[in-house]
Formats: C-alpha cells, sequence, structure tokens
DNA sequence: CGTACGATTGAGAGACTTCAACAAACGTGG
DNA sequence: CCACGTTTGTTGAAGTCTCTCAATCGTACG
C-alpha cells in the first residue's frame, strides 16, 4: 500500500525513535513524514529480507516485533538483535549492497518499505538527518557488541537479565512499555538462539529469574516487579543505546 | 607530532583501507591526505581512548595492532575485535559522544589523532567521503555480527579458525599479510578474552589446529599451510567483510 | 643469569547441552 | 463451542565442552 509517513503523524514510530536518539528540527520532521512508503504486512515467521539479497528499499517496522537472524551450515541459529517499531533493521543496505544476514518477522508486522533513492534524496537536502541516522546505526554496533560481552563473558542467567532489561528499556523509549514492564512476543526458542543457549536452558533460566522475583512472565507479558534487582543481575547499564537525557 | 597523512602518501594506511572497500577519486585522496593530524606511539599494553571518554578526534591507527574491550564488574575482558593499520577503531566518537568501551594498544602502535572538526570539516566539502566512512562503520558492525555468532553458536575450534581467517584476509586487505600467512601480535591470553574462552582452551585450541595442519604458529608469525581447510573448519565467508571485487 | 611473561600440561569441577518424554496453551475447523 | 493438532513450555537424566586451579616449562630481555 503506497503512501506516506504522514498517517499517524503525531506518534509516528520513527519520528520516536529518531527524537530518543537525537534533536530533529520541525523541517526535518517534516522530511521524514514526506518519505514515500510502501506498507507491507509480514505475518509471524516470515523472512522481510534474506542473508544475501539485493535490496533496493529499507524496510521500517511500523508495528510488529522483528529480529535479524543467521543460519548457520548445521542448521543452528544465531539471532543478533531484536528490532521493534520505529527500528529499520536493514537501515545497512544503504551502503552495503549485499545482506550479510537476514531479517525476519516474530509476530505479524507491519513494515514500510521505503526506496533507497527515496532516503538518499532526503539525506542530500537535510544532511543532519544523515548523521541521524548514521548515529542510528553505530547505536545498533554499539548493541551488538553489549550482546557480544553477555555471549563471550556473562552467564546465561545473567545474560537473560540483561536482555529483559535492553527491550523493556528500548519499548519504553518508544512509548510501547509500561513503567514496570512490556509486551514481549519472543519464545523461549527465540531467547535462545538470541543468547547462545538451548531452549531447555533457557526454560530453566527463565524459572530462577522468577524465583528470584525478578520478573513475571505469563504469556508474552513481561513484568518487572523490582527494576533495580534486575538490571543489577544483568550488570544492565543502559549507557550504550545512547539515548538522549 | 603534528603533520598531515602526507608522509607515506603512496602506501598510506587509510587510503588502502578505504580503497579495500570503495573507490576514491583523485580530489578525495587529496583531501584525505590533507588532513591534520597529531601522531602518537603508544607502547603495548597501554590504553588509547578508555570507556566513558568524551574525546574530540579520532584515532587512526598508522602501525602496530589495536583492539577494543571492555571490562565486565568481576573483571573479566571481553575483547570486541581488533583493529590493523588503516582502522580508526573510534570512529563513532564522531557521533557518539561518550565511549561505550575502550580502546588498547596489543603491540607498540603509531597512532594519527584526527580532530573531529577536521574530520567534519572534509565530510562536509566531500560528501562521498561521509558515505565512504559510514560504509566502514557498517563494515565493523558486520564484524561485531559475524564474532556474535561465533561465540553464540560455533565451538571454540571453529571460532579459533574463524578469527585466524579473519585477520588473514582483513591483513592482506592492507597489504600487511604474505600469501600463506601474516604476524599477529596476538597472546594466547588475548585470544582468550576475544573468543570468550580461557587461556588454557585457546591453548588447546590451538594445538589441535597445528595437529590437524591447518596452521603453524611460531611467536607471532603465523603461516597458513591449507587456505582452504582452514576457511572451511571455521566456516568463514569473507562476505561479511565486504571488501571491493 | 635471574626474572618475568607467555605457553603448556594435568586433573577435577561445573555450566550448559542433548535426548526424550510429557504438559499446557493456542488456534482452527467442524 | 468443543475437538483436535500444532506449537510452546516444562521436566529428568546423562553427557560434554570448557573452566578453574595449580604447577611446570620455555624463552626473551635487562
Amino acid at each position: 500500500m503506497k503512501s506516506t509517513l504522514h498517517e499517524q503523524a503525531a506518534s509516528n514510530p520513527l519520528l520516536r525513535k529518531l527524537s530518543s536518539i537525537a534533536d530533529l528540527s520541525d523541517e526535518e520532521r517534516q522530511a521524514v513524514l514526506d518519505l514515500p512508503v510502501t506498507v507491507k504486512v509480514f505475518e509471524a515467521d516470515t523472512d522481510i529480507i534474506q542473508d544475501g539479497d539485493r535490496s533496493s528499499d529499507c524496510a521500517l517496522v511500523l508495528s510488529g516485533f522483528v529480529c535479524r537472524y543467521k543460519i548457520l551450515p548445521d542448521g543452528k541459529r544465531q539471532i543478533m538483535g531484536f528490532y521493534i517499531p520505529g527500528d529499520i533493521p536493514d537501515l545497512q543496505s544503504l551502503h552495503l549492497h549485499v545482506m550479510d544476514s537476514s531479517v525476519g518477522a516474530l509476530a505479524r508486522s507491519s513494515i514500510a518499505l521505503i526506496r533507497h533513492q527515496s532516503l538518499r534524496d532526503m539525506l542530500r537536502r537535510h544532511p543532519n538527518l544523515s548523521d541521524i541516522l548514521w548515529r542510528d546505526t553505530l547505536i545498533d554496533a554499539a548493541m551488538f557488541r553489549e550482546w557480544m560481552i553477555g555471549l563471550g563473558r556473562r552467564s546465561a542467567y545473567q545474560r537473560m537479565a540483561h536482555v529483559l532489561c535492553e527491550l523493556q528499556v528500548r519499548m519504553k523509549a518508544v512509548g510501547l512499555a509500561r513503567e514496570n514492564g512490556c509486551e514481549l512476543p519472543i519464545t523461549q526458542n527465540e531467547f535462545a538462539d538470541a543468547l547462545g543457549l538451548s531452549t531447555v536452558h533457557v526454560n530453566r533460566v527463565l524459572q530462577d529469574l522468577r524465583r528470584d522475583g525478578l520478573i513475571v512472565l505469563r504469556g508474552s507479558m513481561l513484568e518487572i516487579p523490582n527494576w533495580e534487582a534486575l538490571q543489577a543481575a544483568g550488570e544492565f547499564d543502559p549507557a550504550y543505546l545512547h539515548l538522549k537525557r
């Protein structure tokens, strides 16, 4: 469905997201809203872009839940990041012409496809937006690094606490979380592939976190009764997200 | 020592590096060479920038060997990437004002400090260079992702084979490797912190790789008798480095 | 020629995996 | 609205990769 990002102008997810990491002028906000897009809905467990693709547009998440992953020769999967409304998981495709990983929908997601050409036109007219998007990709990289630390040096228990903290903070930054929790349509199997663990162990770690009163997880509803404690358990310091304020 | 990057113009490491990932016009090459820099030498095991720093310049590696790392509360260290001549490990500081990790010299290294202001001036005059540096940070991110895959889903043996492949390819791209090997001033302890392993296990894995005839490692001299085999052992596919050609 | 740092070895322990079975939750069609 | 099948979550037991501790060896360098 062709349109611009004007719909939901007030609470446009991209504007919310960009505002959370940088200051935008009115002109820049307008330029973003004027972007022509094609909105497409992806069902859960379908790919939005695949490893090896050469795409000519970027995918902006409007609603839903998305992840970046790669499948190894032996069939194992590593999830490298979760993306929520306002994120552009394949922004890199603007400068890296072949995708080196896949992007898939974890839940039914509405995606705005933005032509590279439209983005480039906008960035040429608004160099400051170019810097802001660059900044966004740098924050993406900072998240990869933080996950690396977890995978390399933190226990399963810490890792799980850490992702939950990250997701809560990011969801809150775009207005999708309550004060003490949010909705996470992520299965234990998906957590396993994100944290480099087996599904079985994820299950046990979640039970430990529950036993310790750090989380309440019913279905996809996450509640965090004691934020300080969960943060401490995961050694979570939001500095790497480089949010404003 | 103040100067510009003109010295070693022909084989300037930054030009070599940028040329390996994108095409530069003569004007752009000149703009790069005209960058005013301050050259500083860092001894092995000293920090170039520290976690939490707000710096006003970027560090270009001219010679030596550098890594990005973070120390955890319990003293554990995770190395998140190695940087070789031509790399700018903290290019992110141009847009992310507080460092979220440290950068340290693994061997005596000569570093060219480039003021953010000088870089910004150059990028404003040469928007294409801006895109090329953005591309560079995106490749950096791609390397983090590839390491994540290793940390999360590959065995110690595979991981070690994989880093060795990555380093050989990157060293060759800037002319610092022979056809079948290169010099890597990295201790087993540093490999351990990079691969999320213990030093002891790194030692055993290296012995396994030697036993299997995949590498010859004497001191810091790496030789790769059978490139195909090492690549296969590490499931190494250089696509994520996004080199030209 | 000692000292220090890096490499190597052995033995025991632990975190996490794999396999396999079962229970619960969910969506869908009749 | 219930029956049914598929997906997701849970549990137990055995196995393994990798860790920790601790000692020894090699070698470069002052």
